[in-house]
DNA sequence: AACTGTTATGTTTGCGTAAACATTCGGTGG
DNA sequence: CCACCGAATGTTTACGCAAACATAACAGTT
């Protein structure tokens, strides 16, 4: 077998992408015509350009991104921060995300801190700083990023999902406390005399903010403040503390943070022969989607997750488009669904 | 003001990032040593080293990650093709992909592919091949993959999770047949003379392998196969055929495919009267965090998805790093969690 | 003193692309 | 008939990095 003369690759691999080069040998044009085709420029000839095409089809061309992304600058990319992915409402958002960045031709980098710790967060930021992202969302609790965002490169636009940058950042949240206000007013107008909460965890902004927006929404109504009972988000701690809750006979409605520590909840409350919404009436937050499906279907304040990932994939774009940062928090409002946990407060004395 | 002469930069811009070049400068050597400690490279003095890492941190120096990978050939990341994040199983593997690709140092790019059809898988492919990821990791039906593999660029590893892929490609998959042995054969312990099945979309591999498995099992212990019951993975579908199954007398033990469906049908037998599990067994399949807090607790089968995750991971690394593609099917385990949503039959004639 | 090897550093080169600049060529108006 | 134009195409260059290949300085060995 002798080997063709004309082939001056190394020892024939014919695994490697064809470059413009290749394609502009095949065509018979420089290698510019073939980038100007690539990109759909004109001022190239109809003949000539399908002549490219071919070509690049024959080769099986690929525009190679990473000397795209030197030559022109940027990345096309949008990185994504998270601590977990397991809320619906982090997935959600994300989903909405990957889509609406897919529509801007963006990609999406996921970039997970497994513990939330400084130096986690910290690491991720570097790593982040290496990584081939023009823009950064960040979906968490953001008590760490103060110290964090030293290490963030000057160039990369942050828009910050759900939670409280201050002015730092562009921030996307969910009205949570518009939300609340809600769901309080909702059982309050059932003639319930007051509403306990079951919060998330503190280290949360969303769980801080909804509990802030409880307080602030029973004593606007000048009604009592119950003690407040604590959860983690996950339906096993709010079957515990609907366990103490069902205890309280004095306790007639039940404004959950999140549907999930509702779904415990309602467990507990079934379990202690309490009654929803007979003797109990429960709202969650979230409306994930198993929630219609409760026993009984949950009255909840519904999230529009999509829409907070696509307002931060405009914002991040926005930035990165007039290469500018921006500030400022956007609201994205909440509906209150109303199903079949909640009902009008047993007629008592007083 | 005057400007100064030893700034040849143009027009004073501050904002782009710096270079090997530039640090190179500031520490007063060659870019080449700039480069071997950014790399860790030995052969370094410690002092200059001390010096470069001064430069670097002076001013705020980042490796460009498209050069780097222009340079070396490779992109140090993985791509994920899904058609939704908005199941348990598909979220928990991606997480669990985007921690151990972390660990290993590979970026995960996220590209969601809104309907499955056939167009949208090949141009999913597409823009993958023009993005900057060493393999691909599928999480999805393939129904459509055979023609849509055609765009796919040659030297992009493939890595199939939880579906068929024949021998194609690598497949990671839970062991959905032997998770619903499990279920089946708990069930049939428990004294129930045989098992009806809430089954998945049938568009669904996953769903169809469960439904084989459980008509194989039946088969197998000599037991009647009752008739299909199909739902859509939904709470609210296996709420509607919970509904159903209700008017089924004969019906004491139910394997539904996932547990967001078994929570539907929980709710649809406690609505008939029915109870579970004196009067009917149910069991899931998933085991998501809530389906402990179900009413009552599921029994169910537990998938190990951050397994699933991290096997792709390791299989799509050895395919790149030994630049040739994989074949064959690896299958995580599956584990039987007994909670309170399965008994023994109720004694009957016969 | 002439060699050899080791360590620390510098120089050249090219990855694939696309902007900027150059060239060619068939017209068109003076 | 020539200067000029615009359309089509080609050539040069630089993006930032790191492999490959120098070179330089110095400590031992003979």
């Amino acid at each position: 077998m002798t080997t063709k003369e004309g082939a001056p690759q190394h020892g024939g691999r014919r695994t490697q992408n064809a470059s413009m080069a290749d394609v502009a040998r095949v065509a018979g044009v420089s290698s510019q015509t073939v980038s100007r085709v690539s990109n759909g420029f004109p001022g190239v000839n109809d003949e000539t350009r399908e002549r490219v095409l071919a070509a690049m089809k024959e080769l099986g061309y690929r525009p190679n991104s990473a000397a795209r992304a030197l030559k022109r600058g940027d990345f096309r990319t949008i990185g994504v921060i998270t601590f977990t992915l397991s809320t619906t409402g982090n997935m959600r958002t994300l989903e909405a995300i990957a889509t609406s960045a897919a529509q801007e031709g963006y990609a999406v980098t996921l970039l997970p801190v497994a513990v939330p710790t400084q130096d986690e967060v910290r690491g991720a930021f570097s790593r982040l700083g290496e990584l081939a992202v023009d823009a950064v969302i960040v979906i968490m609790e953001v008590h760490l990023l103060d110290s964090a965002r030293l290490s963030l490169p000057p160039h990369v636009k942050v828009v910050v999902a759900d939670s409280d940058a201050g002015d730092r950042y562009a921030v996307v949240d969910t009205d949570q406390a518009g939300g609340t206000r809600d769901a309080v007013r909702h059982l309050l107008e059932l003639g319930h005399r007051t509403v306990w909460h079951l919060a998330g965890p503190s280290e949360s902004y969303a769980a801080q903010r909804r509990t802030d927006a409880w307080r602030t929404a029973l004593e606007a109504a000048g009604r009592a403040v119950p003690p407040l009972v604590r959860g983690d988000w996950s339906a096993e701690s709010g079957y515990r503390a609907g366990l103490r809750l069902a205890e309280q006979a004095d306790c007639t409605a039940v404004f959950a943070a999140n549907d999930q520590m509702a779904l415990g909840l309602l467990r507990a409350l079934d379990e202690r022969g309490r009654r929803v919404p007979e003797d109990v009436s429960v709202i969650g937050f979230d409306d994930i989607p198993d929630s219609g499906s409760y026993p009984p279907p949950l009255t909840t304040v519904h999230q529009d997750f999509a829409e907070v990932g696509r307002r931060c994939v405009q914002s991040a774009l926005r930035q990165v488009r007039e290469s500018e940062p921006e500030h400022g928090t956007t609201l994205v409002p909440t509906r209150l669904v109303v199903r079949e946990s909640t009902g009008r407060a047993a007629p008592r004395r007083g």
